[in-house]
DNA sequence: GCATATTAGTTACAATTGAAACTAAATTCA
DNA sequence: TGAATTTAGTTTCAATTGTAACTAATATGC
């Protein structure tokens, strides 16, 4: 019986893992320490930033975040008055979250430094590859939900 | 001026991160839980059932982990008898690690099923497919090594 | 040769995180 | 209707993690 011979330097899981640990460090030292918020607040505001309104567990839902996670996100983010939460007249357990006028430019400033870090780093890949990891992404996706 | 417009399901370091997640916990769940063995413990088995006698820091390097993470894994293994420390006869600060034979047991157990699940996920990609994949990722690497 | 700097590894501490249990509101269905 | 279930969101608790400070050993430079 051959050695199973598993070389952690060319086994995808793990590949996947320190190349997207990198970017999202990268990333998160670019905007989000210099703001003040963490990865989590930052995804929570740029889902409001887009679509205003949602509720936390839209938020969840879009985000693939965890419920606990986002309802941490969305106190901080009301206490530093980046956002407010106005209670749904017809289902009171649900409240509306909607970015606050500061929350609104702190999205406008962060989102041009998030799009131009992409663009950096998208300057590594011919537009092809950018377009097959887009296709790859997809189908590991697919993949995943099948389990 | 336009607004910034940064979707998330479209922003590349967000899809990474999520099908990353996604993978790394199905992955987790698939061995490491099964055998009470944590992602960083692991990584270190892996290592050492490739290479005994590499230090610490040695696997540091090579898995791109954390110092810490490196050492409390290092310490549960051992605590778990599963590997070994000896002293390095020249320079004392370091030891040398290696997997006792219980180790290479859970080392022979657990590689088949991550290489299975590697296999496994990759039928979701064409042989082309998998090969850009590595290659856009070597890019991505190199990008960030850039900063 | 001795003071200084560097390296290997650990410890202490604080922040982040998720599972599980919980509250409150809405829905189901008998 | 009203008891049982489900859903939205929060809180509690324990585990995981990284930063910084530390110890001990080696290497460097004057």
């Amino acid at each position: 019986m051959a050695k199973p011979s598993l070389h952690l330097e060319k086994f995808l899981p793990y590949r996947l893992s320190v190349v997207t640990n990198r970017i999202s460090g990268a990333l998160s030292r670019h905007y989000a320490d210099r703001f003040g918020i963490g990865i989590p607040e930052w995804r929570v505001i740029a889902n409001l930033g887009r679509t205003p309104g949602l509720t936390a567990n839209a938020v969840v839902e879009r985000s693939a975040m965890d419920k606990v996670t986002v309802s941490r996100a969305v106190a901080a983010l009301e206490a530093k008055g980046l956002l407010t939460r106005e209670r749904d007249a017809g289902d009171k357990r649900k409240s509306r979250l909607t970015l606050s006028t500061r929350g609104q430019t702190v999205y406008a400033e962060i989102a041009p430094l998030a799009l131009g870090f992409e663009r950096d780093l998208l300057t590594a890949l011919t537009a092809d590859e950018t377009a097959q990891l887009d296709r790859i992404i997809d189908k590991l996706n697919g993949k995943m939900d099948g389990l």
